[in-house]
RNA sequence: GGAGAAGUGGCUGAGCGGUUGAAAGCGGCGGUCUUGAAAACCGUUGAGAGAUAACUCUCUCCCAGGGUUCGAAUCCCUGCUUCUCCGCCA
């Protein structure tokens, strides 16, 4: 949610900006809304105050054994005027606060401007991309032997875009898990966290899944309005939902493993094949909160554990800064780590990084307090570090030699238990 | 799943339906004292919103949402959460 001071103090100009990210609001809409629920706000808070009054006075009179009757009449027709301005004001704010949900966030301004994805800017490219003297196969081609990655299997047991690993690939994603866990905990100082996978309506609400991505979201049958999580960005982040922390605490780093689920609502007919596009699906995932001031600092720094992962993997990939077309409902700033496929012949996605400054901070009024000043909005950034089932995706095409085995990189040896090639 | 109890400020914890935004204690902050610290003493200390050029003023909030009432932290209903007991269970 932007600031709702900001956004009345200066309707065209952020207007402006929204439109280069693709996203029109109506102004003149807008300004009549906030004329008038400032007109009805400044009413009922007079009503409210005049009843308050009148009420005081009861009381006092009540108290001297007076009659109240008249001042009772009196009460009873101010509240009858005080009903209906509190019903139009109610309805008024929710008609704005629905407005505000929808908005997405202001681009930062580094981020550079464009209309589709085709201008998104790569920043720096890692590593090599492998030079095969046989034609490299695919992760499903390589995965169908002994069945080790089965998707027939899946779709008897619950249907397209889930997979069964087995054997060695299903050792090799726990093994990854534990590697990305073991170094961003290690050696970047994040706290290790276990979170529900199954999240309520607030938070979706909190960290800008809803209300405009309902159909992206699996939601549950039952009493309840739960969702299965699409990613451990809503539970991590939600954590400080309705909190003030201390500024000393800052920054708050959590790295958490978790199942995605995503009904990819929209995405018929794209990577149809193999595991790039999954219902579900495994992620580690980097949070952080912080000072306003050090959230682009921050940002690079958590763009970089990421990258180490690749690295450590030696995985060829690279940086692209999103342009303001692209860019996450959101996200203020999104750097996409892409992975070389080999089988595809290009980069794809394996990370996201956002700074989302304080946009998911407000809808969760997630706070810090510095010393006795007023609490003031967080920063909250994430980034997957890194998708898993990509992660191995990648592993296997990169690394695969001419008779289908997988040469594993050599940071994975001891967590596979010295096993060094999947044949 | 069944039976009970409870949810008040950073924490503990009072609060007959009417100057209670809320006693008291702890903690925090400022001060006195002290070479310094501790102790003691004094003062101060919730959040959000609106009006105003400003000093200030007003409104809302005692888990959440409804209701009763001129007036609700206090009464009623629903939900959520926590605790205790029974049942079931990885």
């Amino acid at each position: 949610m932007l600031d709702p001071k900001l956004l009345r103090e200066n309707s065209k100009h952020l207007a402006e900006r929204l439109a280069t990210r693709g996203f029109s609001l109506d102004v003149a809409h807008f300004e009549i809304l906030e004329k008038e629920r400032r007109q009805l706000q400044i009413k009922t808070q007079d009503l409210q105050n005049k009843r308050n009054l009148s009420s005081k006075t009861i009381g006092e009179a009540k108290a001297k054994n007076q009659d109240v009757k008249t001042l009772l009449e009196e009460a009873n027709t101010l509240n009858e005027e005080l009903k209906t301005t509190e019903e139009q004001l109610t309805t008024i704010q929710n008609q704005l606060h629905e407005l505000y949900l929808q908005i997405p966030n202001l681009p930062q301004t580094t981020v550079p401007l464009g209309t589709s994805e085709k201008e998104n800017v790569t920043i720096r490219t890692v590593g090599t991309v492998p030079s095969f003297s046989f034609t490299p196969q695919d992760h499903v081609a390589l995965g169908s032997k002994n069945n080790a990655m089965n998707f027939d299997l899946a779709s008897k047991i619950t249907g397209a875009r889930f997979v069964v690993l087995q054997g060695q690939l299903a050792r090799l994603q726990r093994a990854l898990i534990q590697f990305m866990l073991d170094i961003h905990t290690k050696e970047h100082s994040y706290q290790e966290i276990y979170t529900p996978y199954i999240v309520h309506r607030d938070s979706l609400l909190g960290t800008g899944q809803l209300p405009k991505f309902e159909e992206d979201q699996f939601a549950l049958k039952g009493e309840h309005p739960y969702y299965l999580l699409p990613t451990a960005e809503v539970s991590v982040t939600n954590v400080l939902r309705n909190e003030i922390i201390d500024a000393k605490k800052l920054p708050l780093k959590y790295v958490c493993h978790s199942p995605c689920f995503r009904s990819e609502a929209g995405s018929y007919g794209k990577d149809t094949r193999g595991m790039i596009r999954q219902h579900q699906f495994e992620k580690v995932e980097l949070v952080q909160f912080c000072l306003p001031e050090s959230s682009y600092e921050l940002h690079e720094a958590l763009t970089q554990h990421a990258e180490i992962i690749l690295q450590r993997l030696a995985l060829p990939y690279r940086v692209v800064a999103l342009c303001t077309a692209d860019l996450g409902f959101s996200a203020a700033k999104t750097y996409d780590l892409e992975v070389w496929l080999p089988s595809q012949n290009c980069y794809r996605e394996i990370s996201s990084c956002s700074n989302f400054e304080a946009f998911q901070a407000r809808r969760m009024q997630a706070r810090f307090r510095q010393g006795t000043n007023k609490p003031e909005l967080l920063h909250t950034l994430n980034g997957s570090a890194l998708a898993v089932g990509r992660t191995l995706v990648a592993i296997m095409e990169n690394f695969q030699d001419a008779d289908g085995h997988i040469h594993l990189p050599s940071a994975l040896w001891s967590y596979m238990g010295g096993i060094k090639i999947i044949t």
